[in-house]
DNA sequence: TTCATTTCTTAATGTACATCAAGTGCCCAT
DNA sequence: ATGGGCACTTGATGTACATTAAGAAATGAA
């Protein structure tokens, strides 16, 4: 069933009664998105977190100059959503869109807060996977001021094994922040010399 | 006194009894730290959450070149802590120091998660908390990837406006990922322009 | 298949920064 | 006061990347 993937991601932290597991998927939303549309467009205010089950999402910003600078991808079993907004219910800056046909489930703002209240290990459960997130966020930060993109690249390559092959090297390189040009030519040398 | 502080700044997302105060004070420990002191360094397995109620710390990490990298300051009402390694227990790679006389109160691991259990509210505030430094922290990261070095200073000077004047210019330069050289040279430019 | 679109590569040139090196001013300890 | 450190400045040079432009290769739609 559909749902395995996400009851088994919750289950690396909390453990939820039969009872809870149904309250939980009672507030989820399924939802499928075919490749190159949007789940979320910069200006909207979020309303969602967002958990995929099968295909692949991006999150990316897009600057003054038009460049787009993807934050984050989310694979099977990873979780994604423009916390600027879902927190502050103002108009956010994310851009979500499929890479590839997309199913995912949808956990709204409010059925989240509700959730919350009724079964407080949720809390726990979202603190754990926030501060998760905050470590890497941190450590991305990091790698950005002190490592050359091909460390970079190495990271991602680590991080994302299961996405490597299977994404534009354009994607790729706007994760790590380089052009795709540069991105190209690194690549090819990185390649020569071994 | 002094706990006024700690208990204002969290009241701006929880209500506690008088009680709860109480338990809560119990858990913290103060500590007072001289300028140039250290908190934390790197290989340091961090066991607290650091509340800083006078003075500055500030939070960085060394590259395998020998430079410094700001990840944040703490200012009073701030709090700082290595999240990598306060999670996972294993050695980090953050060092916390005291750039003026500085005041802390201390909250081990051991405590936080007591008052988890104890009092459910703290897990809501400090999910709240981290929500939020995971906001600034991809929003930096963003700023990092698509705003010049002298666009990154001016959000700095908003971010942190009583801290501009009092702190050595090489620690600004440091936070917004440029040398102590080019941020001089930098500033120079701005001055002379208007 | 075929055409159109997108992705990837290659090359020339440009630029925002870093690095290295000296020198200046300032604090503060003796 | 004085000398040693530290923060800051200034200049010359270096480099990791970006930009622009073009063509080749892969992908997808009809």
């Amino acid at each position: 069933m559909s749902f395995n993937l996400i009851l088994q991601n919750i289950a690396k932290h909390i453990n939820l009664t039969k009872h809870e597991q149904e309250v939980f998927i009672g507030y989820l939303q399924a939802k499928t998105i075919k490749r190159k549309q949007f789940l979320l467009t910069d200006g909207d205010i979020s309303k969602h977190s967002i958990f995929v089950t099968a295909g692949c999402l991006r999150g990316y910003t897009v600057d003054k100059s038009g460049i787009e600078h993807v934050l984050s991808f989310a694979p099977p079993d990873w979780w994604i959503a423009d916390m600027y907004s879902l927190i502050s219910q103002k108009p956010g800056i994310l851009n979500i869109e499929a890479l590839e046909d997309t199913e995912v489930l949808l956990l709204s703002k409010v059925n989240q807060e509700k959730l919350y209240l009724e079964i407080p290990k949720f809390e726990h459960f979202f603190r754990i996977l926030i501060e998760n997130s905050l470590v890497s966020s941190q450590q991305r930060l990091i790698d950005g001021l002190s490592l050359t993109a091909e460390e970079r690249y190495n990271n991602f390559c680590k991080r994302y094994p299961t996405l490597i092959d299977h994404l534009p090297q354009k994607q790729i390189a706007s994760y790590i922040g380089v052009t795709p040009e540069f991105f190209s030519r690194m690549r090819g040398e990185m390649i020569k010399r071994r």
